[in-house]
DNA sequence: GTTAGTGCAAACCTTTTGCAGCTCT
DNA sequence: AGAGCTGCAAAAGGTTTGCACTAAC
């Protein structure tokens, strides 16, 4: 397992490269999906079942310290867990389909701008940045349009 | 005690107008702060001192499902929970100081375009924006800066 | 050999749920 | 009158902490 992305910048903080870690920081490089604490956790078991839960939560309490990964919450479409993902990749923002679930990541210079024009504007030095917005995909358009005006609907009744 | 913005338009979708969600429709309503349901729930007990805490979180999931509030966690700053401000504002992002917590509110025509720009490019069609960023408020920015490099080399010898 | 890191158990904090009784319309 | 709403108690879900043992450097 060669060290990669994260794990070389753990390095060359002087940060001691566990077994555990290396499983860890493996996985939240190479996945390609938003990882959560407990995925994150079922996935290292595989590689090392003694690994415990609470590694986890410390490793990654580590990374967001040092600006590793960022924390994503998802709208909370599926519960009050957080993902993460390497901060390595270019700034995106997250587009949470509120009916299947579905996330697409969203590229493009507006993003950038929008940094700079909140650091102008109130003087800021921005070191986050976190946009995660909510709709329905195209798939999801008419039903997801159908279900909302049912839970209107319900919202009223109750 | 006069129905105001959010009141009303539970009002007119029929949803009752308890003693208790007048009064933390209210505070939702007049309050400047950004408030989490604990804040809240103190304040509600101001007013009514048998007002229970899980009346909040009721009033709040309620008001969420009726897409009139925002919910927020202001990047995690201070802890875990979520805030609350009305939905009634113009959208705006926030943006956190991460060294003293201020929270300053963005407005501007690029948060309003880069949601067309998404719902063209994706297909999606939004209903729910949230965008956090976190820095250095112009008062914190050199004690920031300092604490951010104490805290780096805590993490290079942890 | 040191000191940081891990595992285990238990605690913690925020939020949700079940149910009996109260209250708004 | 009657469905909806509230309060209370208890549970759940996610995350953190204390402590003794282990392993990386």
């Amino acid at each position: 397992m060669p060290a990669t992305g994260i794990q070389n910048s753990l390095k060359e903080r002087g940060v001691r490269l566990t077994r555990q870690r290396r499983i860890l920081l493996d996985l939240l490089d190479r996945s390609g999906r938003h990882l959560d604490a407990e995925s994150l956790f079922q996935l290292a078991k595989e590689k090392d079942p003694k690994l415990n839960r609470v590694t986890v939560y410390r490793t990654l309490t580590l990374l967001k310290k040092g600006g590793l990964v960022d924390e994503l919450d998802l709208l909370h479409f599926k519960g009050d867990q957080h993902y993460y993902e390497s901060k390595l990749k270019q700034e995106h923002a997250h587009v949470i389909c509120l009916r299947c679930g579905k996330v697409e990541e969203f590229f493009g210079e507006l993003l950038q701008r929008l940094r700079r024009q909140v650091e102008s504007s109130l003087g800021f030095r921005l070191v986050t940045a976190r946009t995660e917005l909510g709709g329905y995909c195209p798939d999801c358009q008419s039903l997801g349009a159908q279900e909302a005006a049912d839970q209107d609907a319900a919202v009223t009744k109750a």
